[in-house]
DNA sequence: AGCACGCCGACT
DNA sequence: GTCGGCGTGCTC
C-alpha cells in the first residue's frame, strides 16, 4: 500500500504529492488526511507532510520509495473533504497545495495558555524620578505607567506595550522605567458558560415566508443559495436564527460568517441567548491556542454553530448543512493573502461538495450576487418593512459646484451648515462622515465638477505627485498618460485640483466655525487600540459631544436615537476610486450613511455634498432605491466588461528592479496572449497592461499589472496553471515575484 | 525549504 | 596540494 504524500513546505517546486510505502503496522492510522512524518531528500530528515490519497500502484520505480517514518497520533487528521476543498481553493485562486492547506488547518497545534506578564518594581526611586520627567514632558500614557507602578508596585505590561509602542518583553525593555523583573503569569482561558433562554421571537409575515422557504427546501432535501435582500433593520438575524434552529434540529451543524471585526456584543449575547453554548465565536482578540480550541470543540461535535470572520468557513464540523453570509457585500470576504480566496464564492463551493445551503444577506446586494439571483440561480428572498417605526430620512443632494459659483469655497455647503446650526441650537446631535478610503488622489474641478478620467477605461485618473504637487495623470488600468492639466478641458476653469480631505481637516474646520460645538473624531489614527473604538462611540451616545466626525467606522457602527443629521462631506471621493467598483462601494456608502439618520422616528435629514450630483449611485442612494441603482450599475458592467457580466484576472508582477519589471511584464504578456492563442480562444478574452500598479513601488519592489477579461472564468484559471507552468524554471522570472487574483475587489 | 554535489580562491 | 565559498538541482 502506498500514500500520496504533500510535504508541508510551501514552495512550487514541491507543490505536488510524493509517494511513500505504508508499513504494515501502519495501516489502519493512514487514512487520507492524516498527518506523517517522513523521511525526506538525500539527508532523510524528518519533515511533516499530511496524506492527500491512497493506492496500490506504485506510480515510479519502487527501489525509490521509502517508508513513512510515524504517523501523528496528536496531530489533527484532516477531512478528506477539507483536503478537496483545498484543492478547489488552489485551483481557482492559484498559488502553491501548501498554501491552500494552510489556510483550511487552524494556525497552531497546540493549546497555549495565555500568557500575562506583570512588571515588577525593583527601584522606587528611579520610578519617581522618571515620573517627574514623564510629567513635565506630557507623556499621558507613561505617566499613567509609571503611577500605576508606584501605587501598587506592580502594573501590567501590556498596558505599556499598547500605550508606548514597545514590542519586545524583556526586562531591559523596561529598565530605563525602574524596572527588574519581569513575571508571567499563565492562565487557561475557558469559554464561559452561558444560560440558554427560551425564545420568545415572533417573526413577522415576511420574515416568516423566508424563513418557511428555505427550512421547507431543507425538509426536502432540496440545497440552494439565497439572497436575503433586507433593508438595515429588517430583522435578517432574526431569520438567520430560525433557520439554523431548523437546520441544528435535523442534526446537522452551521457556520456564519460575518466581516471582520463585526463581531458585536449585541450579536454575540443574542446567539448565545438562543442557543446557549452549541454556538461558537471566532475573532481576531481569540490566540491561535483558543481558535484551536474552537476547532477542536467544533471537530469533536461540542458545537453545532460557528460564528465568525472569513477563516470560521473551515471549521471542522462533520455534516455542515448551512451556510449563512452576513453583508454578503463586504469586501473583508476576499483574502489579502495567497490563496486570495473570496469566501462567498468558495463557501458556495463547498456547500456544493457538502450538500448544504447557503444565503447570502444584505441590505446593498454586491452586483455579483443580485445578478446571479435576478438569472435565478440564487433564489430571492426579501424583506422590505422596517421593523419598528422608524422612518426614511429626507435626503438633500447638494451640488458643491453651485457653493462655488455662489462664492462658497469652504468645506460646507450653505445647506449642510445651516442644518448644523438647527441641530446645535435643538440640542440634537450630528454625524460628519469622511469618506476617505480607496481614495488615491484623484483629480477633479471644482467649478463644473469633472474628474479627470481614462478615455479608456471609465476609471478616474490618479494623480502621480512629486513633492505636493500632482505632476501626471495615470491610468491604473492601461498605463494612460498625460501631463497634469493647468486648466480644465471641460470648462477651462483654473480650480482643478487633487482632492484632499481629512478628517482632521474636518475637525478642525468644525472647531473653527461652530467654536461652543463639543466634536469627536473618529478614524484608524483615534482608534489604534483595541478600546478605543468603543470609548468614542460609548462617549457619543453618552451625549458627551455635539458633533461625530470620522470615516467608514461610524456608518457602520451603532445606532445613535439622538442623531437627527448625517452630512456627507465629500460623496465623489469612493465614487473616483481607480476601479470598477467605486459606483457600487459609493451607493452602499451613501445608503448606510443615510440610513443612520433619524432612527428611532425623529425626522432625521441627510446632507449629501458631491460635485456630481446627476451620478447614479449617487441619485439612487438618496432615493434609497436600490433596484435602480442596480440597473444603471449592470449596464455599466456589462458595456465595459466588468463582473459579473465578465471575469476579470489580475496578474501582479513584483520586481526588486524597475527595468526588470517592466521587461518581465511585456514578456508575460506575450506569453499570456499566446496562451489564450494556444487555446484557440483570443477572441474570448481581451487583455490590458502592462501597466504600473497605483501605487508603483512598495517596499522597494516596483509593481505592474496585467488585466485579462472573459466572459468564460475557467479559461482564465487555465491560462493562470499554464503560465505558472511555464515561468516555474524560468531564468527570465527568477528575480520577480508573480501573483494571480481573481475578480480583483481592488484595483492595483 | 534544506541539503548534497560541484567547481574555483587562499591556506595549515 | 586541500579547505571551503555558495551556485544549481533534487527530493517519492
Amino acid at each position: 500500500m502506498f500514500a500520496d504524500i504533500i510535504v508541508d513546505i510551501s514552495h512550487e517546486n514541491l507543490d505536488k504529492t510524493f509517494q511513500y510505502a505504508i508499513p504494515a503496522e501502519m495501516l489502519e492510522k493512514a487514512v487520507v488526511g492524516a498527518p506523517v512524518m517522513i523521511p525526506f531528500g538525500k539527508g532523510n530528515r524528518l519533515i511533516k507532510g499530511y496524506i492527500t490519497g491512497l493506492s496500490e500502484k506504485a506510480k515510479i520505480d519502487e527501489s525509490r520509495i521509502k517508508p513513512i517514518a510515524s504517523v501523528e497520533e496528536k496531530g489533527l487528521v484532516m477531512e478528506s473533504r477539507t483536503i478537496e476543498l483545498a484543492e478547489k481553493m488552489r485551483s481557482l485562486y492559484g498559488g502553491t497545495m501548501n498554501d491552500a492547506l494552510r489556510t483550511v488547518t487552524p494556525v497552531k497545534q497546540t493549546v497555549k495558555p495565555v500568557v500575562s506578564k506583570t512588571v515588577v518594581l525593583k527601584d522606587r526611586d528611579l520610578a519617581a524620578r522618571l515620573l517627574v520627567e514623564a510629567r513635565q514632558k506630557n507623556h499621558r500614557a507613561k505617566v499613567r505607567f509609571l503611577t500605576e507602578l508606584l501605587q501598587s508596585g506592580s502594573a501590567d505590561y501590556e498596558l505599556l506595550v499598547g500605550k508606548l509602542n514597545i514590542a519586545r518583553k524583556t526586562v531591559s525593555d523596561f529598565e530605563e522605567l525602574g524596572v527588574t523583573e519581569v513575571i508571567e503569569t499563565r492562565q487557561f482561558r475557558g469559554g464561559a458558560a452561558v444560560q440558554k433562554q427560551e425564545n420568545g421571537i415572533v417573526l413577522n409575515e415576511e420574515q416568516q415566508a423566508a424563513v418557511d422557504t428555505v427550512t421547507g427546501d431543507l425538509k426536502n432535501g432540496i440545497k440552494g443559495v439565497y439572497l436575503l435582500k433586507g433593508v438595515t433593520g429588517s430583522g435578517k438575524t432574526e431569520v438567520y436564527m430560525s433557520v439554523i434552529e431548523e437546520v441544528v434540529r435535523q442534526g446537522r451543524q452551521a457556520i456564519m460568517l460575518i466581516p471582520e471585526i463585526a463581531l458585536t456584543y449585541q450579536t454575540v449575547s443574542r446567539f448565545s441567548k438562543r442557543f446557549g453554548d452549541r454556538v461558537s465565536f471566532m475573532h481576531s482578540r481569540l490566540s491561535d491556542g483558543e481558535k484551536y480550541d474552537q476547532y477542536l470543540r467544533a471537530k469533536e461535535g461540542g458545537t453545532d454553530i460557528m460564528i465568525g470572520p472569513r477563516s470560521a468557513l473551515f471549521t471542522p464540523f462533520k455534516d455542515p448543512g448551512l451556510i449563512i453570509i452576513d453583508e454578503e457585500h463586504e469586501s473583508s470576504y476576499k483574502s489579502e493573502n495567497v490563496p486570495k480566496y473570496h469566501a462567498r464564492e468558495l463557501a458556495i463551493e463547498y456547500a456544493k461538495m457538502v450538500g448544504a445551503s447557503v444565503i447570502l444577506g444584505s441590505a446593498t446586494p454586491s452586483t455579483e450576487s443580485y445578478y446571479r439571483a435576478k438569472r435565478g440561480e440564487y433564489r430571492l428572498l426579501e424583506l422590505k418593512n422596517r421593523a419598528g417605526n422608524a422612518s426614511l430620512p429626507k435626503v438633500h443632494i447638494t451640488d458643491m459646484r453651485e457653493e462655488l459659483k455662489a462664492g462658497n469655497m469652504s468645506m460646507f455647503s450653505r445647506k449642510l451648515k445651516s442644518l448644523i446650526e438647527d441641530r446645535l441650537m435643538k440640542k440634537q446631535q450630528i454625524m460628519l462622515f469622511i469618506n476617505r478610503r480607496g481614495y488615491a488622489g484623484f483629480v477633479s474641478c471644482r467649478a463644473c465638477g469633472t474628474a479627470m478620467r481614462c478615455p479608456h477605461c471609465e476609471v478616474s485618473l490618479t494623480a502621480h505627485m512629486v513633492g505636493n504637487r500632482p505632476e501626471r495623470l495615470v491610468c491604473h488600468y492601461c498605463g494612460y498618460e498625460i501631463p497634469m492639466p493647468k486648466t480644465c478641458p471641460e470648462c477651462g476653469s483654473k480650480y482643478i485640483a487633487a482632492f484632499g480631505t481629512g478628517t482632521q481637516k474636518v475637525e478642525e474646520y468644525v472647531k473653527k466655525v461652530f467654536p461652543t460645538a463639543r466634536v469627536l473624531r473618529m478614524d484608524a489614527d483615534t482608534t489604534k487600540d483595541k478600546q478605543g473604538h468603543e470609548r468614542v462611540l460609548s462617549a457619543f451616545s453618552n451625549d458627551e459631544a455635539d458633533i461625530l466626525v470620522g470615516t467608514q467606522m461610524i456608518v457602520k457602527g451603532h445606532d445613535f436615537a439622538r442623531v437627527t443629521l448625517m452630512g456627507i462631506i465629500a460623496a465623489d471621493l469612493s465614487l473616483n476610486a481607480t476601479d470598477y467598483r467605486a459606483g457600487e462601494r459609493t451607493f452602499e456608502l451613501l445608503a448606510q450613511a443615510a440610513g443612520r439618520s433619524g432612527r428611532a422616528g425623529t425626522d432625521g435629514e441627510v446632507v449629501i455634498q458631491t460635485y456630481n450630483p446627476e451620478h447614479y449611485a449617487i441619485v439612487t442612494a438618496a432615493k434609497q432605491d436600490y433596484e435602480e441603482f442596480y440597473e444603471n450599475e449592470i449596464a455599466f458592467r456589462k458595456m465595459l466588461g466588468y463582473p459579473p457580466a465578465s471575469n476579470l484576472l489580475a496578474v501582479l508582477l513584483t520586481s526588486g528592479d524597475e527595468a526588470e519589471a517592466d521587461s518581465c511584464a511585456e514578456f508575460l504578456y506575450t506569453l499570456m496572449s499566446a496562451c489564450f492563442e494556444a487555446f484557440d480562444a483570443a477572441e474570448q478574452v481581451s487583455m490590458i497592461g502592462p501597466s504600473k500598479c497605483g501605487v508603483e513601488k512598495i517596499k522597494d519592489r516596483y509593481r505592474r499589472v496585467i488585466y485579462s477579461k472573459s466572459a468564460d472564468y475557467g479559461l482564465l484559471v487555465r491560462c493562470k496553471d499554464s503560465i505558472e507552468e511555464r515561468i516555474k524554471d524560468d531564468k527570465a522570472f527568477e528575480k520577480c515575484s508573480i501573483q494571480f487574483d481573481f475578480n480583483p475587489m481592488n484595483g492595483y
